[in-house]
This record gives structure tokens, sequence and C-alpha cells, in this order.
RNA sequence: GGCGGAGUAGCUCAGUGGUUAGAGCACACGGCUCAUACCCGUGGCGUCGUCAGUUCGACUCUGACCUCCGCUACCA
């Protein structure tokens, strides 16, 4: 038994995305408070790992071919491969198709069952295979997936399954977050989670039928466990669960489960701490959201190819900075922290990132590094004077000690990169002020003496402080500075302490670490760095949509129409009440356009109308068919006839 | 529509019931010369979203409204 490990988790990445810019920020965030609570003495465990079980992974790894291990087995090599080029110091890499893993949730499965959180029931409703979800009749739009980036035709399934006994909890997790506000990070969404779960938790279907891959249900091998029941449980995996008992004690529960906004109300805010709560485990300390990286003002997306690789990023700018490629990547994981507070949305352009990286790291901190330690060959031979350090310069560096560790262990990264910015431009300033060539011309030694050992002891200071975010960076101020002991071995209280430097340190001669970017005038149609992970991070293709009939196709009664008129609803802010003639009659028609159009510009215009779709009511009106529209980025655009047809005119 | 949040300098944002509202970046000018043409200093006539109210006094409190964002509902 020894004191609570820090134990800190990323989400485990779905093997299906190649990793980008995303994984990389909440990566880059639990390792670097990973290194900061190793720095300041504590034990800790940093896990991430990989989401192997999907429907859509199988279909991949049978597409190429291959089992579903050996295809998995493969792509995992780009995460590890990633991380590893990218400094990420985790302590365990979890995959959902180890067996320590398939272990606990087979084994949490049947707990569950055993005390009757887990029961058979009819699950009937609307699939999407692409994306794995199930969803309620009425969360349909126009009978397809809601995911605005999928609107797939869904399937209908009806089919026994196990369900998680979700709707019991709703209350005690209420309790506990009325009780515990702090779990929820940032304080904003806060209120999202809780008005979800007090809109009503329904029991959640955790099992799938079996499909060749993934964890079976104990005792029912016809069903395996869903993603999400399997993924989550990954965190327990890491600490031990059933495995080791002792280091459970030691670790659990998580410190910090770090993750982007989409999956932090439903999953990790919910159905994870119901689980937790059925399994008799305390609940995680905190939960955190970040937000989620733009491109150049767009949103990630597939389609357009704009993710961010981070290493391919960092090779591109190395070569244009010189610099090496180790202390660009620290310049990236600099840069994400340091642009944007953390938890809110930000957007990634290159430009930005040459921008700060050139007056940030290669004007302020880099030429700091190599102007103090050039002047100390210049006067001192290179070697470090015995002096104390001035109190002027100490009090400036006090903010700093003082406040930083507060902000790490409070996830403000921006901050706590505020607080060394702050520092760093304050030893600029000071070295302006003192004017050590000035001492030096006059031949005040002492004063010079005084002045050479402060400013070198603030850089010392900035490069423990800098190290959680660049250790290699921090590593090669450290070497120029010709540190005796190495910097992983420094501990923040006492490396923190004013004055550390020993006299008498023999420094390296000052090479710039931060290359300055020449920003040269680019083509204006400049494109962002695309996603080029060579095989086999490939991204499978989508599976196509089952073919359907002729016979089938022809039973849709697709005609041009009119609309007559047109009205809002009230109280519904995307429909539109329309009144259409298809040539035979007059029908009123629902449709959720209101957005794009406006009622007035509707009237008299040509569209296409799905006659024989069966009616429903939609806020009170029924609807009679529906307009056909093209989707794009989540926009309705509606079809029409490319030349004037009678209305009543058959489209097939 | 419901709930929540935000609207402050060209940009990104900080901020307090009370004399002249701040920072960084960008821009302009000046200084220095150790250094990676760097660093330091100086400079902005900003109606602190709009309108009303509370108050001796509001950018900071209250109400209404406008705009944007998030969650949520509607999406045949």
């Amino acid at each position: 038994m020894g004191d609570k490990v820090y134990y800190i988790t990323t989400p485990i990445y779905y093997v299906n995305d190649a990793p980008h810019i995303g994984h990389f920020s909440t990566t880059v965030a639990a390792d670097v408070l990973a290194r900061f609570q190793r720095l300041r003495g504590r034990e800790v465990l940093f896990a991430t790992g990989t989401d192997e079980h999907a429907p859509k992974v199988a279909e991949a790894a049978r597409q190429r071919g291959k089992e579903p291990q050996q295809f998995v087995d493969e792509i995992v090599q780009t995460y590890l491969q990633t991380w590893q080029e990218t400094h990420i110091d985790y302590d365990d890499f979890v995959r959902t198709s180890e067996p320590r893993h398939k272990a606990v949730v087979t084994a949490a499965f049947e707990r569950l069952r055993e005390r009757g959180d887990i029961y058979r029931g009819i699950y009937e409703g609307w699939y999407c295979v692409p994306d794995e979800t199930f969803w309620q009749e009425s969360e349909l739009i126009e009978g397809r997936c809601p995911n605005p980036e999928c609107r797939r035709p869904v399937q209908k399934v009806q089919e026994e399954n196990w369900f998680f006994r979700l709707s019991a909890y709703q209350d005690r997790l209420l309790e506990y977050y009325e009780a515990h506000p702090e779990v929820l990070q940032p304080d904003f969404r806060r209120n999202e989670v809780l008005s979800f779960i007090r809109s009503g938790l329904r029991d959640a279907s955790i099992t799938r039928s079996a499909y060749g891959w993934g964890i079976p249900v104990p005792d029912d091998p016809s069903k395996v466990i869903y993603v999400w029941f399997d993924a989550l449980l990954n965190y327990i995996t890491v600490a031990g669960y059933l495995q080791d008992e002792a280091k459970l004690r030691d670790v659990w529960p998580a410190d910090v489960h770090l993750m982007a906004k989409d999956i932090f109300v439903r999953f990790h805010a919910t159905l994870w701490p119901a689980i937790l709560m059925g399994l008799e485990l305390p609940l995680p300390r905190r939960l955190f959201a970040h937000g989620f990286w733009t491109v150049d003002g767009e949103k990630i997306s597939k389609s357009k190819g704009n993710a961010i690789n981070p290493r391919q990023l960092a090779a591109e700018v190395a070569e244009r900075s010189g610099s090496s490629y180790d202390v660009v990547v620290d310049a990236l994981r600099f840069f994400i922290f340091r642009e944007v507070p953390f938890g809110l949305d930000g957007d990634f352009s290159t430009t930005g990132f040459v921008h700060r990286f050139n007056s940030d790291l290669a004007n302020d901190l880099g030429n700091l590094v190599n102007r103090s330690i050039s002047m100390l060959h210049r006067y001192y031979e290179g070697v470090v004077p015995a002096a104390t350090p001035d109190p002027a310069l100490v009090a400036l560096a006090e903010p700093l000690v003082r406040d930083l560790p507060a902000a790490l262990e409070e996830l403000r990264f921006h901050q706590a990169l505020d607080l060394i910015w702050g520092f760093i431009s304050a030893l600029n300033k000071y070295v302006d002020e003192q004017a050590p060539w000035r001492l030096a011309r006059e031949e005040r030694r002492e004063e010079l003496a005084r002045v050479m050992y402060s400013v070198l002891d603030g850089v010392r200071l900035v490069a423990v402080a800098i190290s959680p975010f660049m250790p290699v960076a921090a590593g090669e101020i450290w070497r120029q500075l010709g540190m005796p002991t190495p910097l992983a071995a420094q501990r923040w209280d006492e490396a923190m302490r004013p004055g550390g430097l020993p006299a008498a340190t023999v420094t390296a001669t000052a090479e710039p670490i931060f290359r300055r970017i020449e920003e040269k005038r680019r083509p204006a149609k400049e494109k962002p760095v695309a996603e080029t992970t060579p095989a086999p991070a490939e991204k499978p293709a989508e599976p196509a949509q089952p073919t359907i009939t002729f016979d089938e196709f022809q039973r849709l009664d697709l005609r041009v129409a009119r609309i007559e008129a047109a009205e809002r609803i009230p109280g519904a802010n995307k429909l539109l009440k329309l009144t259409v003639n298809t040539g035979t009659d007059t029908r009123t028609v629902v449709a959720g356009i209101a957005l794009w159009y406006a009622p007035e510009e509707l009237v008299g215009r040509k569209v296409v109308l799905v006659c024989n779709l069966a009616p429903a009511k939609i806020r009170g009106v029924e609807s009679q068919g529906m307009l056909l529209a093209a989707d794009t980025e989540g926009r309705a655009v509606l079809l029409q006839p490319e030349q004037d047809v009678p209305v009543g005119s058959k489209v097939r």
C-alpha cells in the first residue's frame, strides 16, 4: 500500500481513425499532467490505448482479407509510433482486444447481471450500420440517421439483447453530482450533464448480435458486448481490477479522465459512473471535456482531408525552420495550449503556429537562452560566476513558482504558459535594464556577476517549468546550461528555489534551439497539411449501403408538385407547413427547411415529392409526403426539375 | 421553443459597485547592441451588444430586447 497514485487517462482511440490533432491534444494534455505530477514527486499512472471492437473494424479487415486481430495489430502500430515520436511518455497502453481487458469486461458483465443491473430484453428500433448506433423512431430525420455527418438510411431491427439498467441510477447520479460538482469540468458543461440526466435516462442496450469480433456475452455466444460498455471498462483494466487488488487500491479512482466534449455527457459523465456504481467502485475524481479543433476555420472531416497529422506537420515545419524535428514537436505541444484555453474550441492554422513559433519560442525564449549563454562565454569564458540571485529577479519569479502548480493541477494549461511567459518577458527586460554589456565595459565585475548569475538561474527555472510541455527543448536548455544533474531527476520544490544554479558550472556553447521560420509569402491557395499517414493506418472504406432491387425502387411514388402555400409552424424553428399540388390532389406536407427557405420564396416553386410515404404527425400537423432535398453540411437544398414540367409528372 | 453561456481596443481575450478600463498579438515611432534583424520603451478619440431601471456612482447589479455559441425539442 503506497500513497494514491496519480491516475490519468485519455480515451482509448478508435482504430478506424488515423491519429490527428484532436487525439494529439488530448494525449499531450495527459502527458503534460503526468510529467508535471512526476516532477512534483508523485507516482503516476498515465494510460492511453485503442478501442478495437467494432463492426466497422471487422468489416474493414474482411475487405482486406485479414483477420480482425491481425488488422488491428497493424493499425495500433500507427498509434504507438505517433506517441513515441511526439514525446508521449505513457505508463500503460491498453488494447480492448487484450486478454486482460476481455477478462475484466466479462467479469464486470457477469457481476452486473448477477445483481440484476443487466437483464435480457427486446430491442426494437432503427439501427444505423455505419454509425453503429441505435435510434428511436422519433429521433430519425426523414427516415434516416439523425447524425448530421451521416444521414444514411437506417435498418429496422428487432432483436433480443442485454440491457444495462441505467434508468435505475438516475437519482444516484444526480445526488452524486450535486454533492460533488467539481467532478464535472469545465464548469460550463456541468449543466449539460445535469439536464441530460434529469431529462430521463433510458436503459442502455449493451450487446449486439455476434459478428465474429468482440467480446462474447458470458453464456450467450450469440451476442457480443457493445463497444461503449467494452471501451469504458478499459479504465479499470489498467488500474488492475480483478488482477491486482493492491494496485487497484493505490490507483483507483482515476484522478482525471480526459476526453473531447462529444463523449462527455452521455458516456463519461453518465454511463460510466453508473457502471462504476453498479460495480461498487468509487467514481473518478474529475471528468474533463476539452473542445474541438477546427483547421483554418473548418471542421476536421474525413471528406475534406484536412486533419492535421502532428508528425507530418512537425517534419514539414522542421524542414522550414532548421530546428530539429523533436524541437518542433515540442513547439507543437506548446502551441496547442498557448493558443487556446484548454476546454474551449480552437482553430489551428499553420500560419498561427509559425507565428507563435517565431515570437514566443524563437524570439522570447530561444533568444533569451542564447543571449544569456553567449554573454557568459564572452565575459566569463562560459563558467558560471559565484553570486547570489538578485532579489528583484527572485521576486519576479515568485508568481510562477507559486501559481504554476495550481494552474496545472486544475488543467489551466493556458494560464500555466502565461505564467511562464510572464517570467520570460521579465527576464528579457531585466537583461535590458541591467545591460551586462555596459557593466562589462565599465568593469563593474561584482554587479556583472550578480546579473549574469541571476539571468542564468532564471533560465534554469524556465527550463524546469516548461519541461512538462517541452521535454526535449527543456533538456536542450539544460544541456547548454551545463547542469550537472539530469533534468529528469529534478523535483519541483527544490528545483524551483532560486539560486539553484551551482557556481562554476561549465556551460556549453550557445546554439539556437528554436530557429526562426521565414514567413515567405506562399501562394494564396496554400493547402493545410493533409493527412497522409501511410498504410496500414488508412481508413477502411465505408461499407456500401445495402442494394435494393428495381422493384423496390419502383414502389416509390415520386412526383413533381407545386407549392401553393407555405407558413411557419409556431413553436418550431425548422418546420414549414406547405400546401402542395400533386396534380391529382392538394395536400399538406411538413418540411424541416425553415432555416434555409422563407415561406414566401417557396410559393409557386416546383419540387419533387414522395407521395406514398406513410403520413405522420409532426407538431400536431399531419404531413402527407416529403420533399426531396440535397443534404450538404447540415443544410437542405431543395431539388427541382431542371426544366419546367407539368405538375404531377412522375419522377423515376 | 426550453435550459445554459457569451457579447470589452484591428485580432484573441482579462477584469473590478467608485478617481484617467487592462494584457498579448498586429501596427507606428524611439532606445539598446549581449543575442536567432533580437530585446526594451512609448503610442490607441475603445459609446465595455441595445434600451430602460436600482444607486451618490455601473463596464461591473436588475429587467427587457438584439446577435452569436452550447445542450435540448421539432426535422416524414
